[in-house]
Formats: structure tokens, C-alpha cells, sequence
RNA sequence: GCCGGCUUAGCUCAGUGGUAGAGCAGCGGUUUUGUAAACCGCUGGUCAUCGGUUCGAAUCCGAUAGCCGGCUCCA
């Protein structure tokens, strides 16, 4: 595979590193070196631990080898010269990587100077080319990725054609970083973590509850339209029902640890009395850390030898809602059956996992279940793919990518339930529905959901990362798992395919998706504050507040500045807040009935009739428009 | 979970073994103000936590927690 020009340099960039790594620290062992879309990194695996003073370092010996300019030389080689090269250099990785070449391929050496590389190419023709280069950071990185092999350091950096695009970029990271939603998160009010509360696990501040619920409404309404009934379910279930669906064996590890208590058979009588003895216990004195330690022998103390039962805080919905399709006898009448729940989840996922809301461990999903005949599949499914388009277009989200994941025939019954003809029909029947809607989509094998293939929308972060935004699953495994069925129009008994879907995935994670992409600066249906009055003076004040009083009866989000401070203060504050509109009440605006105007977009817009104004704010929330610029 | 780094006031950050600082925010007062910062004053920190070294620790060492950059994972 050719690699472009840009590539083709950062690839180079990689060997220079090696070089210079290999003149400091000549016992590291090389893993490999490639581009990626923003740089390149080099794996090394060596008992130094590298230090960001290492960068700097290995950033000036990288400097002597461009200095070198040492050309590019490539050279073929048998399989058996390349091995006994690589033990002659004690380079184990590269004798691994050697195996992964396919016989009959050529093997081919890179040679720059006096470093020699396992490289299928291409290069740049000397190292004297590469003009602009930076090392950005050190990280561990699993030999071939895999958590079970040797953790190897890669040090990651970028290159340019020159010191101007490689500036531009630097300054474009610095600039990215001012859309962090965990920083305007802070800023705004909308968010917050708290060590007592938990890792991963946020607070929805005021603010932030504000963009929640507008989400909600939308979801509402949309799913309204779309013939969804909403649904309550609780937050735990008994062991029993995560061993039903499958979820256990799967994702034990996933979920947070069950709470066990004595079982209902247990009589009252034999059932521990936590509450006289703990009573007793916490009030006489003060609670120590080492009185807690008793308090909790003293529970399993008097729990123990009873029979137990286990519930888990659910980690998904899915379980929740069959049992909901499941209370009522189901006609094929009654399909497709749609239920919709914004449910909370937890999801006890790994420490190093979490990043700010986009990856937490309390969520709440825009989650629903359609159940329905294999017939009604294919309408079903393109109805939920176009409620992600008309989703995206109200965003103006257009930088978004979809993922038909599907399974792997090798590991059925292992990764994948071993339904070989079933993945095969649900996955005709998904890429049909695609290929007809038009939608661009890339296929990727392996990927799926245990139960059935999947749509996944990915969108990136500020900072660069991928992150599932949507999802539309396939489900042809877990209904028959639940005994769902339904009764066919001659009368026989079917199970239904249900199709689990969040086209806007997650509250934490879309709204974190959401501060980015606008910057927070909501569009004003979604702004936390809409309108702001300001008053020059505090004569003014009882105009601001009786506009202010007109706006909320219109079910506008509005307050009144009432500092003391003067109109440049207040404007200041009003930008900085991202307030969509801010009006300007003085003696002028005061005595005619009218406001002056300043919005987000334009600016000061000069003064109108309050009334106009008021339309025009209605409105623009009515119709939820798309007033920034994204 | 793994590798590495970071943690000083609400926020942004100075402070390299000898009495904890600045700006902004907050609070109080004066000013009643016309489109991005009025003026004066005040409050606020067990320097993440615990332990160690030292006559003396924000500063050196260790452990723990949280966060950050990656890896792995992601129903």
C-alpha cells in the first residue's frame, strides 16, 4: 500500500526517532514505527523509563541525523538474512513482526546511516528532508496491543513539510484544548466531579440539567411522533434476570458488584437486624474508621449461613423492557412495539477509562426497544437511521462517520451467539437497508454486538478521540433467550426481532460531545441562560424586571444583570457567559417600550419593539434553530 | 486494569529545605453608569491524603486517592 507524501515524511520522522533513540539508549528493543493521522510513533521496548527530558534529548539527536542526511537506502533481503540479522542485533520484536510477512512477499530493509529497520516503505530520500518535526509524549502501548503481551513505551510526535504547518497545527491543539468540555464544562456551570461522589461519576449542576432536559423533550416529542410508548423501569434486577438474557457471563465485569442480602424465603425471624444493633453501635461515640470495620463484620456476622439473593444496578435497559414486552400477550397485531425510556445505567468501567462525561460510569441513555416481525424490519430499522439524519441536521453535526459492525464467523458461539444463518439474514437485511437509504457506511468485521450486527455513528472529540455517538443494534438472540413471542396471523407463536437503538446515545456523553462542537455556545433552545437584561441603571431595574417577568411567561430562560457595575462590565460578563441574547435597558428603551438588542451572531442590532423581539426569541426556541455558527 | 505525568485559594498560576503569594472570582463600601473590565477595602489555603527523612518539608523519599496523556476495554 502506497503512502502519501505526508505520511510517507512522518513515517521517516519515526526511523530518525529510532536512530536517535537507538544512539542514547543503544539496548532498546524496536517494535514498529508507523504514521497516524496526526504524526507518527515508534514502540520501544527498554528498562529505562523515558522522562519528558528524554524528549527534549532525543528531539536534538534527532537533529544531528537530519543534520547527517543520511539517505534513505532500500534493500531486499531473504527471510533467513533478515533473521539472523535481527538475533546478531538481539531485536526479538522485529524477528516477531518478520513472521506476520506472508511467504513469497518480499522482505525489505530500510538503511539510514547506521540504522537498519524492517520496513515495507516508502520513504523520503534522505533524512536531510524532514524540515519540521516535535516529540509529544511518552505512553505505554501493548506489544501488538494485546493487554496479555509486554507493555512497550511509545513516544509519540509529528511532522510537517515545514516549521510553518507544524506551528499551525501546535497552535490548532492549543485552540482544540479551549473546546474541552471538561474545561467549559467548569466554566459554564454546567457539570461537576466530586471524590466523595465517586469517579465517573457526575453532578448535573443547575446549568447543565437545563441542556438534560431540553434533550429529553426533544427525544420526547420526536419519539412521540414516530408512534414510541414511554416506559419507567427500576434501577436494579435480581440475578436471575442478567442470567436470562445472557448479559452475565458476558459482562459481569462490566457491571458494578451485586448487593447481596438474605433471601425473601428467609424468615423474618432468622433475618439479621442491622437496624437496632447498628443504631446502638454508631451513636455510642464517635465513627471511626475502625468502627465502621465492625460495623461491617457485625453485618456479616449475622448474615452468614442464611441462603442469599443477589441484585445488580442495571448496566442496560435492553433486560428491563423484554420484561415489559413480555407482561402483556403480544399479537402481531401489536408490532412493532416501541418503548422508549430515558434509563440510567451504571457501568463499572476500568479507571483508566474514564474522560470527563464522554466516558463515564452513571449515564442515561436515549434508549428504546422496537419489537418487531421480520417483515417490519427493514422499515423499521431505515425509520431509526433517519431519525439520526434529522438529529444530526438540527445539531448541524456533519463530521460524523457510520460503522456497520458485523460478526466473525470463526468465533461464533464464543463472541458471537452461534446463529450462522441468522447473522447472515440480519446482516443482509441492515446492508439492503443502507445500500438503499444511500447512507455512507463502513463495514467492520468483528464487531458486533453478541446478540446481532450493529450501526455505530462516530464522531470525534475536541482533543481528537473517537467516541460512539448513536447506536443501532440488531437483536435476534436475546428475545428467543426471554421466550418473547408473539402470536402470527395464522395463529402460531413467533419470536419477535427487536432492534435496540440510541440515536442520541448517552445524556453525559452526547451533551459532552454537544459543549465541544458548539464550543458552549448553544443554539438557544439548548442555551442554559437565553436572554439577559441589562440595565444602565438601577432606574432601569423595574423595566428589566418586568421584561424579565414577559420572557419566562414565554417560557424563556431569563434573568436580569442587577450588579452594580457599568454597561461594558455587563456586556463583558453577558459575552463571556454565551448568553444568547443580551437587551439594553436605558431611559431611551425605558420610556418607548423597546430593548436594544445584542445577540451572539451579530452583535449589537440597535433597538426594537419588545414585543418583536420577544416573537423572534419565541420562535428561534419553538423551532429550535440553528443559531450559531458550528 | 497497565505505563508515564500532574495535584499550591472557587478558577488560572508563581513559589527548588528556613514565616505561603499574584490576578480573576467572591464579600463589603463608594460610584448610578449607554455597548468587552469604575474605584477602595476585606475574606479565603492542614500546599490532595497518610507516612518517612531533616533542627526545620509546599519543596526530598514512599504509599494511597483523584485527575491528565496514552494502551487495553467500550452491551
Amino acid at each position: 500500500m502506497a503512502m502519501t507524501p505526508l505520511e510517507e515524511l512522518r513515517h521517516s520522522t519515526a526511523h530518525v526517532m529510532a536512530t536517535a533513540v537507538m544512539r542514547l539508549f543503544p539496548e532498546a528493543k524496536l517494535d514498529i514505527g508507523p504514521p497516524t493521522d496526526t504524526g507518527f510513533y515508534y514502540d520501544f521496548d527498554i528498562g529505562h523509563r523515558f522522562t519528558p527530558e528524554d524528549l527534549a534529548r532525543i528531539e536534538e539527536a534527532m537533529g544531528k541525523v537530519v543534520g547527517e542526511d543520511q539517505p534513505f537506502v532500500r534493500s531486499e533481503v531473504t527471510r533467513e538474512e533478515a533473521r539472523k540479522f535481527f538475533e546478531g542485533r538481539g531485536q526479538p520484536y522485529k524477528i516477531s513482526r518478520l513472521g506476520d510477512i506472508p511467504e513469497g512477499e518480499a522482505i525489505t530493509f530500510y538503511t539510514n546511516g547506521e540504522f537498519v529497520d524492517l520496513c515495507a516503505g516508502t520513504h523520503v530520500a534522505s533524512t536531510g528532508r524532514i524540515k519540521a518535526f516535535k516529540l509529544l509524549s511518552i505512553a505505554g502501548a501493548y506489544h501488538r496491543g494485546d493487554e496479555r503481551n509486554k507493555q512497550l513505551q511509545r513516544i509519540y510526535g509529528t511532522a510537517f513539510p515545514n516549521r510553518e504547518e507544524l506551528e499551525a497545527y501546535l497552535h490548532q491543539l492549543e485552540e482544540a484544548k479551549k473546546r474541552d468540555h471538561r474545561k467549559i464544562g467548569r466554566e459554564m456551570q454546567l457539570f461537576a466531579f466530586d471524590e466523595d461522589v465517586g469517579p465517573g461519576l457526575p453532578l448535573w449542576l443547575p446549568k447543565g440539567t437545563v441542556i438534560v432536559e431540553e434533550l429529553e423533550r426533544l427525544a420526547k416529542e420526536t419519539e412521540f411522533a414516530a408512534g414510541y410508548d414511554r416506559v419507567r423501569t427500576p434501577h436494579l434486577a435480581r440475578e436471575s434476570m442478567y442470567i436470562t438474557s445472557g448479559h452475565l457471563p458476558y459482562y459481569a465485569d462490566s457491571m458494578f458488584p451485586p448487593m447481596t442480602l438474605a433471601a425473601e424465603s428467609v424468615p423474618d425471624s432468622q433475618k439479621p437486624r442491622y437496624r437496632e444493633e447498628f443504631h446502638r453501635e454508631i451513636h455510642a461515640g464517635e465513627l471511626t474508621e475502625a468502627k465502621m470495620d465492625r460495623l461491617i463484620s457485625l453485618a456479616q456476622e449475622m448474615a452468614k449461613g442464611l441462603p442469599v439473593e443477589r441484585y445488580y444496578i442495571k448496566a442496560m435497559n435492553c433486560p428491563h423492557h423484554h420484561k415489559i414486552y413480555k407482561a402483556i400477550p403480544r399479537s402481531y397485531r401489536d408490532l412493532p412495539l416501541r418503548l422508549a425510556e430515558y434509563g440510567a445505567c451504571y457501568r463499572y468501567e476500568q479507571s483508566g477509562e474514564l474522560f470527563g462525561l464522554m466516558r463515564v460510569r452513571s449515564m442515561q441513555m436515549n434508549d428504546a426497544h422496537i419489537y418487531c416481525t421480520p417483515e417490519q424490519f427493514g422499515e423499521e430499522f431505515n425509520a431509526v437511521n433517519e431519525m439520526y439524519l434529522r438529529y444530526f441536521k438540527l445539531f448541524g453535526i456533519a463530521k460524523y462517520r457510520m460503522r456497520f459492525s458485523t460478526h466473525d464467523p470463526a468465533r461464533l458461539g464464543e463472541k458471537f451467539v452461534g446463529e450462522p444463518e441468522l447473522w447472515k439474514q440480519t446482516e443482509d437485511m441492515v446492508r439492503r437497508v443502507l445500500a438503499d437509504s444511500g447512507i455512507d457506511f463502513i463495514e467492520v468485521p468483528n464487531e458486533a454486538a453478541f446478540y446481532g450486527p450493529k450501526i455505530d455513528v462516530q464522531v470525534w472529540s475536541a482533543i481528537g478521540r473517537e467516541f460512539t455517538i448513536a447506536t443501532n443494534q440488531v437483536d435476534f438472540a436475546v428475545p428467543k433467550r426471554f421466550g418473547l413471542e408473539y402470536t402470527t396471523a395464522e395463529n402460531t407463536k413467533a419470536t419477535p426481532l427487536c432492534i435496540h437503538r440510541a440515536p442520541l446515545g448517552t445524556h453525559e456523553r452526547f451533551i459532552g460531545f454537544l459543549i465541544e462542537h458548539f464550543a458552549g455556545d448553544f443554539p438557544l433552545w439548548l442555551a442554559p441562560e437565553q436572554v439577559r437584561v441589562l440595565p444602565i441603571a438601577d432606574g432601569q431595574m423595574e423595566v428589566a424586571r418586568a421584561i424579565e417577568r414577559k420572557c419566562r411567561g414565554l417560557a424563556l430562560r431569563a434573568t436580569v444583570d442587577t450588579s452594580p457595575d457599568k454597561l461594558g462590565a455587563k456586556i463583558r460578563r453577558w459575552q463571556l457567559d454565551k448568553v444568547p441574547y443580551g437587551l439594553v435597558i436605558g431611559k431611551q428603551e425605558a420610556a418607548a417600550g423597546t430593548v436594544s438588542v445584542r445577540s451572539r451572531q451579530k452583535g449589537d442590532e440597535g433597538a426594537m419593539a419588545l414585543d418583536a423581539f420577544l416573537e423572534r426569541a419565541a420562535m428561534e426556541y419553538r423551532e429550535r434553530t440553528l443559531t450559531v455558527a458550528v
